[in-house]
DNA sequence: CAGCATCCTGTAGGATACTG
DNA sequence: CAGTATCCTACAGGATGCTG
């Protein structure tokens, strides 16, 4: 798969910072749970899960939360009480991705209809 | 079913902006694609795939430049010789997404590392 | 050269049931 | 409440061969 000699440049693709980021955020819960922390800092599971909505399940949820936690993106905070409780509070790390999703919700606000409208477009020639 | 306050709200999953965004580039060549032709304003079909490199097939390649084309994000030039070419130019509405990926690709410049080693710490424990 | 047409596989993620 | 533990499926994406 790799190639020896670079006459034509090849893209590093395991060192590309995007691509980074995609494998990371590419999913379909991580950023969007980043965003609901980024708002109230502090949470429990399922008020996470309540203000999703019905449409995560109940695995996808822990599962992107534990992966956040590995990353540090968030702090995991266990309460030995019965029923358990469980915090999830948004590090600085997390915190610094907000901005750059702002971005790319602000560009979407702009862009998005007319990119849907252009696809339908190109769908009926 | 009556909304309390806004955390208990389902979250509207299909016309957020931002999962949108991730719909539409959060697959693994767009993105790259994109980045490509932002430096090179116009490139045939080859020279993408040589300045990706070996990593994505040519299947893949067509799929995702067909995608980009629908959207609005790149025009498809053929030229009706032989053997043919086709040339794929980025549009306004592709560059406007430029300097989205910069701040991605700063981002990860300068957060990355410091996940990475996170997660390693994370998954020993 | 720039692609289709096929076939095939890994895995993200959903559904369901159970529990300390 | 905040999870495990299983099972299951859809589909993104790779490999290969053929062609105008």
């Amino acid at each position: 798969m790799k190639k020896i000699n670079a006459l034509e440049s090849d893209f590093d693709f395991k060192n590309c910072p995007v691509r980074k980021v995609l494998d990371r955020f590419g999913d379909k819960w991580s950023l969007l749970v980043l965003l609901i922390l980024g708002k109230k800092e502090t949470l429990r599971f399922n008020e996470i899960n309540k203000a999703i909505g019905s449409d995560i399940s109940q695995k996808m949820l822990t599962v992107t939360l534990r992966t956040l936690e590995a990353d540090g993106f968030l702090i995991r905070t266990i309460y030995p009480e019965v029923p358990p409780r469980v915090e999830y509070t948004i590090t600085n790390l997390g915190k610094s991705l907000v901005p750059l999703i702002d971005n790319l919700e602000q560009w979407a606000k702009s862009n998005m209809s007319a990119i849907e409208k252009s696809r339908d477009n190109f769908v009926k020639v």
